[in-house]
DNA sequence: CAACCAATGTTCCGTAACGCAACATTGAAA
DNA sequence: TTTCAATGTTGCGTTACGGAACATTGGTTG
């Protein structure tokens, strides 16, 4: 299939088949480590001299190294590569109520994992966590730090990385970005936190061969990321994904947002509480985790309010399915902790799909933190990565005199 | 931005770089024409040289080819190029009711049209077809016959290019494709209609800088097409866009899906319709075009009806909004000759979005029969030029031994 | 214990791209 | 008739990849 857009697009010339063919020979390493260079080629398909020279390239630039020499039954010893682990990033994941920080290395191993403080004044949250950071940096000197990933509860601008939209979080008008470049001199991407946490099932191998997907992030609210053609799908303005916000039940309960019965308001944790509180007003509060023991200890109450928030999680699902027909679904947010029970619920729901074909595939993704964290430093090792090829083959601009291209607009 | 799949990734070559830059030469030819080499230098940012050199080949597969030589006051006079209108396609866009055939060359231009058969039954129909194209190409002898684009009002699975869902069409279990390539030895490739539409927006240069979009189709019911990252979406099995059967009112009437208060049930031309019958029981039954042709009129009942249609038509734009967050919506249907009147309805409905950010800029496309006929030109030169290209540079097959990649799925 | 040999990795050459600069072409303007 | 400005071509340098010959290496074998 070939693109469709080819007014916008950026001219080719070799260099382009390097790029290509480096990321994908970097790919393999990172699944396949350790692994030789005539391993790369007869995986990838290209020529040994021309591993050779890729693997030169990808050393001198430090992401990947030599490693251990194996020496086999006959035949000269094999040298094998592997992925530089003096590279790390840091990794920051903003919560309402708290931010987690990372060290994380180029295999997505955790060096380091601090919860840094409450989050109350942006600018004084700020410091905190670069004086934290600062801290790492001695602490891990042998290590070079690429740069600052940042997953948040919002929408974020693709181009500015300012926050557009983030109900949950209090930090209106703040740069992060710039904050956290002026404070580390670090590279700083940051993203929507269902993006982060795709990008990491991404950047782990598991959708590999995947090209549509969605994952929906159950939590306080409901968060989704779309993968369309193998790529995120932020939609113009970075907006897209605001799927929790879909009206899913017009009699349902007002939402923060202003309208009536969101998904959100019946598929959160959030609406799962609520629904135990209207079940048994009298019992004490509790929260998710709690509420999701009480189902597993068989409280019929609790299981109630679980299984409404869980049909009400496939009904969206459906609706995910007939806009996208994703080829898989992935769930992350605590009622993943109790799926053996639910899981079937929403897949059940999902089943009811009225169209024809199978429904996509329904599977958990990781834990939620770890996968925000390492998805942000998935969001920035890509863009680096990205930056780091285009400053040694430095592309041609497209000339584009302003009568160049009939932009209809 | 870098792909982020890579572990799928076809490996490139020098071969690449040549095949995006002939596409892009070709796209400016189409847009530009007529037009010099030096011109498309200039266009594209690519040499002189090397445009030469693609245009001698662009020539030699008789996609183009030299026409006027213009001489301008000073210095050698240019030879403009402009593409072949000898090659031309046939278009046929099958409709519940009818079908109409036409034969389109690369500009888009229509050298005939014409409304072929009633249709009832698949394999007659198909028969009648066929003659008459035969009959065409006879009557176009001069022109080559690249092959045969096909809009239908369905789901068409990508690869098998079978029928998945026609609601609206009662051809189950018929093989259009192979029935046409039988019958006339052409190329034949079939798509949705709404797709089709989108395609020929995007073929048209419209979409020229457009990454994100949707197309609605409001007919009969509401069909959707979706542009994600300048591709079209079709989803796993092509069965994406299906946001006419999304619940946006669960008290509303009973659809044939099976759900209840589908957007189709409100939204389409023959909502509409009933919105009117259920205002006036006792006028005389009319169609959709004399529906709107009341409400042009001021008729206070008919008017209140395409309005009622037009609100559905704005709720379903913001859950589509939300989801996607297009840079652009266009709308086709019997409405669109309405626009005057009921486009500021369906802006204002769509502009109580609710998140942050611009509501998408929403647009009328042209006529819906001439759109889904270029389109499904569009669909198959699409993939007809993509076949040519890999015929003649048979690409590298990567090698993949049954360990090259982990595919966790 | 030395020659063998199988597997790894490198070198060298051919081909296909593109960029760049010198050059050829062309015909009106001076 | 000469000049010259604009178009288009040719030839060379660089960067890719593919392919085959070659170098490397160390256990295996006689």
């Amino acid at each position: 299939m070939r693109r469709i857009d080819l007014s916008s697009a950026q001219l080719a010339s070799s260099e382009n088949a390097r790029d290509i063919n480096r990321d994908i020979v970097l790919e393999l390493i990172r699944f396949r480590q350790p692994v030789s260079r005539v391993e790369l080629a007869r995986f990838s398909g290209l020529q040994p001299s021309t591993i050779s020279i890729i693997v030169e390239q990808l050393i001198s630039e430090r992401w990947i190294r030599e490693g251990a020499v194996v020496r086999r039954s006959r035949g000269r010893p094999s040298t094998m590569l592997e992925v530089n682990d003096l590279l790390v990033t840091f990794a920051l994941d903003i919560r309402p109520d708290r931010a987690i920080l990372a060290v994380i290395d180029l295999t997505g191993r955790f060096l380091s994992r601090e919860t840094v403080m409450t989050v109350s004044d942006p600018e004084i949250a700020m410091k905190h966590i670069i004086d934290r950071m600062r801290l790492l940096q001695e602490r891990h000197i042998d290590k070079s730090f690429e740069g600052i990933g940042v997953s948040v509860p919002g929408r974020v601008h693709p181009e500015t990385q300012l926050l557009l939209l983030a109900p949950n979080l209090h930090w209106h008008d703040f740069d992060i970005k710039t904050a956290l470049e002026d404070g580390l001199n670090l590279q700083v991407e940051i993203d929507n936190d269902a993006n982060a946490c795709l990008l990491s099932e991404s950047w782990s191998g598991r959708l590999a061969g995947v090209r549509n997907a969605v994952l929906v992030a159950v939590s306080e609210g409901i968060g989704t990321a779309i993968l369309s053609g193998g790529q995120l799908h932020s939609g113009y303005n970075g907006l897209a994904g605001e799927f929790g916000h879909i009206p899913i039940d017009p009699s349902g309960p007002l939402c923060g947002c202003g309208q009536r019965g969101c998904w959100e308001m019946a598929g959160s944790s959030r609406a799962a509480l609520q629904f135990y509180r209207d079940l048994a007003p009298d019992k004490p509060a509790i929260d998710i985790y709690g509420l999701l023991r009480l189902a597993e200890e068989n409280d019929p109450i609790a299981v109630e309010a679980v299984t409404r928030q869980a049909r009400a999680i496939g009904r969206g699902l459906r609706l995910i399915t007939a806009a996208l027909s994703p080829e898989l679904i992935l769930i992350t947010g605590e009622i993943t902790s109790g799926w053996q029970r639910f899981g079937p619920v929403i897949q059940e729901e999902l089943g009811l799909a009225v169209l024809a074909g199978h429904p996509p595939h329904l599977e958990t993704a990781g834990d939620g933190e770890s996968a925000r964290l390492r998805g942000a430093a998935a969001v920035l090792l890509q863009r680096h990565a990205s930056y780091h090829h285009s400053t040694h083959y430095p592309q041609n601009e497209r000339r584009l005199p302003s009568d160049a291209i009939p932009v209809v607009r």
